[in-house]
DNA sequence: ATAATGGTGACAGAACATGTCATCAACCCA
DNA sequence: TGGGTTGATGACATGTTCTGTCACCATTAT
């Protein structure tokens, strides 16, 4: 085998073993121990992060992050990836921030002068438009990794009314909102699923005691909510510039139903606590939307038309 | 000088230079020209897209995108990448939509195993909400690249009013808000800025002919805005809740001003023909906001307040 | 102490890369 | 048509690099 591939396979082998000894690559290639301590040493050069012990029980391993083989990108791929990046640099807090940023660097490096300055000159030109947030999302990382690995934290969780809690729970998934971080999971502590605002979460770390639950394919389907307390039937009729303002709001999902001809229909359970937050929404609604019940929200909505009425007066 | 390092440095110079011959290159490096065709028929096969004539003033060139010479990146890194990428996907209509997918799905076939389930873990955890809308931008990256080289276009333009034209534009800048794209350009037709909407963007195509103007350092900067025709001056108190609604609107920033204590005010001239949009926007903001003036918005919102009063009856 | 492990240097021989030459095939231009 | 330019390919001797072997050192767990 040429020289080449077998630096590259050597590569692909050292990830996936962590742990080896310079024995066992010389048999698996059928090199002598000496040519693969040379290859080791290039690899080193190349970037690959070795460490060695020398001693019994001792050998090579691979330190932190193991490393992809090289890849050659096009250009226009290394701009799609800046593109990519850059859009989402209005959220102030982003799981892999860091290694974003030093994927960027790495193929800013490797770029040849002129593509630089066409990076340089998009960052100025495009945008994605996203509220910028005051609060930081600290714990991001560890939601998705336990989201993914499905395993229950221990938080430490100030909500709404400012009340602070420990509690257990289970993430589902994570989604970003109008610059919000949210939290789907299970709750240990109200035994039921719950929407946490990442921002609010002020501490989060593992809990290898509990036992996570099976919660199979919960995962980001809008249809996900949990059971309303109290729930109030809810119905409205949408006009078509409606439907496309509620298909904004996720919350709204699982209730709307968008007929052929762009018009839609509200329908659903909702706990009777948000109808405060009902009224408001339908009133931004304006002239879209026509409530068909519950007859409490409607009474809501005349109530606060009234009070605006008189603050415009 | 050893293979390896020439080829690497064959592919920078290959890349710098898009025409050679190969004797340039054999004198270049101090080899013969046997040498140099042995080693570019290996950077084809590393998949350098190389493409040759012969005959006089033949040669060979780097045929469409140039490529990078190979980086090693970390399964962080490439996992970062892989997010990055996913955040966007909701966006209907991107630049560089294909050149993305080409570049996860080298990440992705050089990755061990494992690594690709938990992408595939991740995908299914993770997500960020942004409308989707139906309209396609077909004309996405011919605005980018227009702005980014300040070029004019000739586009076919539908505005709201469903009235079609043909325009002269040289695209500023480009930005994605809440689902939709807007150009930023200065219409040769209005002899002025005006934001125009991708979607509505049915034809663009540069116009060589059309002297672009110096539009020096307008930028992307927010403070860009349209000298309002017939101007009235709007201004409004916010309360905290109200300025964080606010932040989330990039046509409100240049007005907004953000007192210390979270609250604020919008004060600047508005053209009349928006009032009626102002109208439904103040009324959304309920009572997080306290209009001052024009008296003729005031008006109008307690005309709508009254209409949807009778709607609610 | 002993054995297991990594690390280094020297050197002959094996493997590979290179240069030279010959030949062919397109293609342009006069 | 013919001569010049350029790329493409094969053969082979030669030169360079890579590899295996061996000898030896350093470190450390048992």
């Amino acid at each position: 085998m040429p020289k080449s591939k077998r630096l590259m396979e050597l590569m692909m082998t050292v990830n996936r073993k962590r742990r080896f000894k310079v024995q066992e690559l010389a048999d698996e290639f059928g090199v002598s121990k000496r040519t693969i301590l040379r290859d080791l040493q290039e690899l080193s050069e190349l970037g690959v992060p070795l460490y060695s012990e020398v001693g019994p029980h001792g050998g090579y391993q691979v330190v932190r992050e193991r490393v992809l083989p090289p890849i050659a990108f096009t250009e226009e791929e290394a701009v799609a990836m800046f593109f990519a990046v850059h859009a989402l640099r209005h959220y102030s807090s982003l799981p892999f921030e860091a290694e974003s940023a030093s994927a960027l660097s790495k193929f800013y490096l490797h770029m040849p002068g002129d593509v630089r300055d066409r990076i340089d000159g998009m960052k100025h030109r495009v945008d994605f438009v996203t509220p910028t947030r005051r609060g930081d999302a600290p714990c991001l990382s560890v939601l998705l990794d336990a989201a993914v690995k499905q395993r229950v934290l221990l938080i430490e969780y100030e909500s709404k009314d400012e009340e602070e809690s420990r509690r257990r729970i289970q993430p589902v998934c994570l989604y970003a909102h109008n610059g919000f971080w949210y939290c789907n999971a299970y709750c240990f502590l109200r035994e039921g699923f719950r929407v946490f605002r990442c921002d609010r979460i002020r501490r989060a770390e593992p809990d290898a005691d509990a036992k996570p639950l099976d919660l199979g394919d919960v995962r980001l389907s809008r249809r996900f909510a949990a059971e309303p307390r109290e729930p109030v039937r809810l119905r409205a009729e949408l006009s078509r510039a409606g439907v496309q303002r509620c298909e904004g709001e996720l919350w709204l999902a699982p209730l709307l139903r968008v007929r052929e001809d762009g018009s839609g229909l509200i329908d659903g359970g909702v706990p009777r606590g948000e109808l405060p937050f009902f009224a408001e929404f339908f009133i931004g609604l304006g002239s879209e939307a026509r409530l068909i019940e519950p007859a409490e929200l409607k009474t809501e909505i005349r109530r606060r038309l009234a009070e605006m009425l008189e603050r415009y007066a």
